[in-house]
DNA sequence: CATGAATGAGACTTCATTCAT
DNA sequence: CATGAATGAAGTCTCATTCAT
């Protein structure tokens, strides 16, 4: 008797976040050239062919590990907002912000291996990433705008490139005083 | 007519300098493991075994570009300075950091790289680079010291985390605006 | 309510039938090897294992269909007589001949793909291939001799050849002008 | 001190045949399909990367094997002929062809594997060959109207489809009489 | 110093077959 | 009878490294 639909599903969706989970993890401490399907498949307990019976390619779990990632976390930050920021909602945000990089340390690991190298890493995946964190650009530059910054777009470079900044140096080392500089950024950034 | 003890000298000098740049240029574009030593001896003009004839192995290759480059930018550095900078010093090193970022963005491409997975690059290279910049850190400090501000290595945190910060959007966007943020970030740390 | 043998052995010829039809398609076009069991099973509309239910393994799917495929021909070849063949009966015989050959077209391809590769596929396979349209052989060279052909088995070799030499141009080339050949083959040999 | 310019010549000569010669062998007997590039390479006494040095996949070493093969072929053929065949030149043709039939059986258990499966062997393989046998075919017409065959167009056809099924009888069956064969092929189509 | 042919381990991927349900 | 998830052996191809010349 063969299993039900919902049975089917029920260990497809198990299997894939075995996968994903696993790969995220191996692409993240390895690297992703240096990572090794092996790898992944042991990782996640499970024999190399399934991992093919999943998803058609390494390229393509890449690809699903850094778009659903980024998805996530754009995600949640979409839920708190009418598209306008007060100060207290800057302050949810930014906290939201370094809780999101501590939690998903690989994945930023991962997500920075992949911008630093646009020649390896297609081009469209590059734009479809844009695409799926531009909304918050400009609800950020709103803010800056109405907290009074005489030029919002060069303070949103500023921004941007400090969490860039945070993110790398939190990633390069463990011991990062990642709480004390988020104290130093709300303090700036909010008054 | 055999070579003197000169030319051959020179010769070895002028094949590691063509070996040294034809790597750095493929392993920045193609990413270290993605680059293949065929590339940069091709890159290089010379043959695969000439190159071994230089450099033991492919990792070798990487310390060394990454090491005496990371030299090089700080050899550099300090030419300037006696310990203490000023305000104009300050400023013609700001100038001279944003002006080493262009001339040597293959550079950081690599070194961010290599910063990104310390799992697959050995920490000592890590250690290595550390002792290299690491007298920059304590000028700086004194600088940011000397200028009132109330946490200097607070300060510093935020400084580095932005230059990486920048660096990083320039390399993963050629029309990032380097200059008007360079002109931006002379104004907010000289005044 | 279980199902009723009837109803199962039902189930069973049609589910055989589907198989041997989808398989015999998907080998011709894609070559044995190249061909894959899901590639079979999808076409036939049915699971993979459900396949192995049927028939254990690849290779016994493809002696099936190739020793019933020339079960069939010839089966339907011996309707038309009883041993000895009339100038009227070999028309009828080269015209019904033709007529598989249209319809037949991919056994056609699958049976000289066999052939042409008797290391591997088994001796055995061909020996029963042979076993089966052996009869025709001395029918044909009857046929021949009562026509007064001075050395019948000669003829029997060209007019085989021919034969195969007409349906191996027809598979390359789906132009090729089956028709007028025909004519041309009934005329030489009927008279 | 490096070999020179000749000495590597010489050698990449003599591997390319080697894994030409082992390639043609291996092909011919197990498939294209079902032999390896690791039998190949065994065949040939080297190692499997050193293959891919020579050849860039195994596609690109069966168009090879298939292309210069014919051209070979061709070419001969070519050297006996001026566009116009005697009865003579037909004879020395005839026997040269069955000649090259024995000489080349593999070759030609390769051919027709490949001219059998148009959908798995490119288009534009299939296409090259003709071009290559293409001016063989109005010498034959040109012969078979000088002869005065009243539609030399359907005798050509006869005699390639022949030709043809002849060959296969012969790769199918070492024990096919080929020489009795030919007689009576010669004896036809000379008189 | 210099060349590039040669090796072989190991990477990604495919697929016949099995088996729990 | 029927499904499709799961396995693992085997295939194609890559590439750092060695070595004869």
């Amino acid at each position: 008797m063969p299993r039900t639909k919902q049975q089917v599903e029920a260990i497809r969706q198990q299997r894939v976040m075995q996968i994903l989970d696993a790969a995220l993890d191996v692409f993240a401490h390895k690297g992703f050239h240096s990572a090794t399907i092996t790898d992944v498949a042991k990782k996640a307990g499970i024999a190399k062919g399934l991992l093919y019976h999943y998803f058609g390619s390494k390229d393509e779990l890449l690809y699903h590990i850094v778009l659903t990632g980024m998805n996530n976390l754009v995600e949640k930050f979409d839920e708190n907002h009418d598209g306008v920021l007060t100060g207290a909602e800057m302050e949810l945000f930014i906290n939201d912000m370094f809780k999101k990089i501590v939690d998903n340390r690989n994945y930023w690991k991962l997500y920075f291996s992949v911008m630093l190298q646009p020649d390896v890493f297609s081009k469209e995946l590059m734009q479809k990433l844009k695409d799926i964190y531009e909304p918050m650009v400009s609800v950020l530059i709103q803010y800056l705008k109405s907290k009074g910054y005489p030029n919002p777009e060069m303070e949103y470079l500023i921004l941007h490139a400090l969490s860039d900044g945070i993110v790398i140096n939190y990633i390069a080392d463990e011991n990062f005083p990642l709480d004390a500089v988020k104290d130093e950024i709300i303090h700036r950034y909010i008054k």
